[in-house]
DNA sequence: AGCACGCCGACT
DNA sequence: GTCGGCGTGCTC
């Protein structure tokens, strides 16, 4: 590729510039360079097009400072994805590229940078023991055989309950697949690689012969710029990640694979605000491979595109451990009793598991001592200043913790209101429980396990290695115990407080509930022992627990889809959501009503634009926010309605005090 | 997004 | 008399 200047992608919201070569050096597309931006910066872009001439004015043109060749061209195939990201979450196209590499290959190259290079390359990679491969049972064939069969693009959704062998599934497609293709490359997506160590530690024990590498943000920048060199030099055939593993440059990638395809971990709240499962479709798609989305209780827009056919359903429908069974479920109806901790039913099933030397699991989605402390006399409640919330009481650490934005207050030894000496604790969180169990069972091991209790990946390692190794009896812990673990001497799990997701307004509260019981029930019986999974509730007729009784997720689906139907929601209609904050309600109101009033003008008709409102939690970290949802019948439609909105919203002056956001597909509505 | 330039309040 | 507040505007 010759010419004399370079289009150059930056991390800045601009589209790409253009710079003049400097004589002698060329350049091609894909290749890092270095630029001067502005007065004074320089940055690392990349180089999307090459050219003889600019329609940039001359005099405006600066020479580029360097073109970096020592790392192979970024390939069109990872350009074009990164644009299509761009596009399609309406943000510039630099942020869903050059911001998505290591960091040390977007910074400019400072003294013994290509030493530095050459050390990052080398870093040793991790390995493991040889772990055996086992031999599938029917089912499992056959869900391999058919994604491996066909060519080109296939999306496939493994639905399979917990403990039905979707993971050695998806090594034996990777074996297959690797055996096929020489040079062919497999991206596994995980929800949180913290979580499933276990998933990686048999990955690599399967593969000890290959490079298999991770990409998350527990990584150093070093061993991350490792693992991206890895796989884009094509050295590393597996690449386990987390969701910004979807943006991984590769050399020839032939398969996507997406675990517990429904997790909202795939989803990024932040940046360029992207869901994983759904780029990894998209970037299957184009790349003509297969893309595998597993899961035992499926997004509601994975299981309506299953039952379209638009995506190719594979049942898993027993469990893989001969004799394990599905573990019996029981409500324990809690309305008409006064409140306590545990049960008594409950309480004697724990007394007669741990008779049996067996583990109990006890599931309360509540980090702290408990949520909010109050006044006797005045009713003054704790609350975080920043945020609009209650603080939680942490007993350990004495301190009152806004689980919203973090920030920590002393525990007043007297209401701050009237000063009543007397304040108390009210509702339940896991040091609550532990400290319940203490009392109840002073013989039993009790190990809390959550965000609190294990901050690093090694304590979440160990904490996990010392309940399979028998060493505790009793495991209380919030969301962090339901994925993925298996716990072999589980045979009891106690669900203390599913009701309070039935009580979330949020739309897709009841389709996590009901993954995270049948997830956090999947716990039990995993081995060989009878597994038996008691849910504390006061509404035991909520129709949802009777799909999760007959732990029948097919039912569960049926009819949160016939209610998404009437209601015209997602999976049925593509929603976009504006969300705005400035440190004035009124004045983010006043931007969105604005926003609406230019809306309004730019759908015609097949575009539904609601009123503004203030989001859920309307203050966080001293910023008042509010949502402007919009909503359309069909995809393309939004997209080019979006892009003009963009457009329109960048234009409203003003309000320059507010700060706004589109975000594609939202999750929270 | 940064990072400058640019006009109005409390300080060594 | 300056240091610095963040409003506004630009980056090939």
């Amino acid at each position: 590729m010759s010419g004399r200047y370079i289009e150059v992608l930056l991390d800045v919201p601009l589209p790409p510039l253009d710079y003049a070569l400097p004589e002698g050096e060329t350049a091609c597309t894909g290749e890092r360079v270095v630029v001067p931006l502005g007065p004074r910066r320089r940055d690392v872009g990349i180089v999307v097009a090459v050219k003889d001439a600019s329609d940039v004015d001359k005099a405006r043109i600066k020479p580029a400072a360097a073109v970096l060749h020592d790392v192979v061209p970024l390939r069109r195939e990872w350009l074009d994805f990164t644009r299509f990201a761009a596009d399609y979450y309406i943000r510039c196209w630099g942020e869903a590229s050059v911001a998505t590499l290591p960091l040390f290959l977007r910074t400019v190259p400072r003294a013994r940078y290509a030493g530095s290079l050459e050390r990052i390359r080398r870093l040793p990679a991790r390995t493991a023991k040889a772990a055996p491969r086992i031999e599938l049972n029917d089912e499992q064939r056959a869900a391999l055989e058919a994604v491996v069969q066909g060519e080109g693009y296939a999306t496939h959704l493994l639905f399979g309950v917990t403990g039905s062998g979707k993971t050695e599934v998806y090594l034996h497609v990777i074996e297959e697949i690797l055996r096929r293709h020489p040079q062919g490359q497999v991206l596994l997506l995980v929800p949180e690689i913290n979580l499933t160590p276990q998933l990686e530690a048999r990955v690599r024990g399967r593969f000890v012969d290959e490079t298999v590498v991770t990409m998350h943000s527990g990584l150093t920048p070093n061993e991350r710029a490792r693992s991206w060199l890895a796989v884009h030099e094509g050295r590393a055939r597996v690449l386990v990640g987390t969701r910004m593993a979807i943006f991984a440059s590769f050399a020839e990638l032939r398969l996507i694979i997406v675990d517990e395809e429904h997790d909202q971990s795939y989803k990024a709240s932040e940046g360029l605000r992207f869901s994983a499962r759904d780029l990894a479709v998209k970037r299957a798609h184009d790349n003509g491979i297969a893309c595998v989305l597993g899961s035992a209780t499926p997004s509601l827009e994975t299981w309506a595109k299953a039952l379209s056919g638009a995506y190719r359903l594979l049942r898993l429908t027993h469990r893989a451990v001969q004799a394990a069974s599905l573990p019996a479920m029981e409500l324990i109806d809690i309305s008409r009793r006064k409140p306590r901790v545990f049960a008594p039913e409950i309480k004697t099933a724990i007394d007669e598991t741990l008779a049996r030397g067996e583990q109990v699991l006890v599931f309360i989605n509540r980090r702290g001592y408990a949520p909010v402390i109050t006044c006797t006399s005045c009713g003054w409640v704790s609350r975080c200043v920043h945020c609009s919330g209650f603080t939680v009481y942490h007993k350990a650490a004495q301190r009152l913790v806004c689980h919203h934005c973090g920030a920590s207050y002393d525990v007043p030894a007297r209401c701050p209101s009237c000063g009543n000496p007397e304040i108390v604790a009210v509702g339940t969180g896991t040091q609550r429980i532990e400290e319940g169990i203490e009392t109840l069972w002073p013989g039993a091991r009790v190990l809390r396990i959550d965000r609190d209790s294990v901050r690093t990946k090694n304590a979440a390692e160990a904490a996990f290695e010392s309940v399979h190794a028998g060493a505790v009896d009793i495991i209380v812990g919030t969301q962090m115990i339901a994925k993925g673990h298996d716990f072999k001497r589980v045979s009891l799990v106690v669900v203390l407080n599913a009701d309070a997701q039935l009580v979330n307004p949020s739309v897709r509260a009841e389709e996590h509930l009901f993954a995270t019981l049948l997830q956090v029930a999947g716990r039990a019986g995993r081995d060989r022992l009878a597994g038996r999974v008691m849910i504390q509730t006061r509404f035991p007729s909520h129709p949802i627990y009777a799909d999760v009784r007959a732990q029948d997720y097919e039912r569960f689906a049926q009819r949160l889809l016939e209610a998404r139907r009437e209601a015209m929601a997602p999976p049925y209609s593509f929603q976009a959501l504006l969300t705005a904050q400035s440190a004035a309600l009124e004045r983010t109101l006043g931007f969105l009503r604005a926003a609406r009033t230019r809306a309004a003008a730019l759908a015609a008709g097949d575009v539904a634009v609601y009123d503004p409102v203030p989001m859920l939690v309307m203050r966080l970290k001293d910023a008042e926010r509010g949502q402007l949802l919009i909503e359309t019948m069909r995809r393309p439609r939004r997209q080019a309605f979006l892009k003009d909105l963009a457009a329109a919203l960048a234009s409203i002056k003003d309000y320059p005090d507010v700060s706004w956001n589109i975000e594609v597909d939202p999750q929270d509505v």
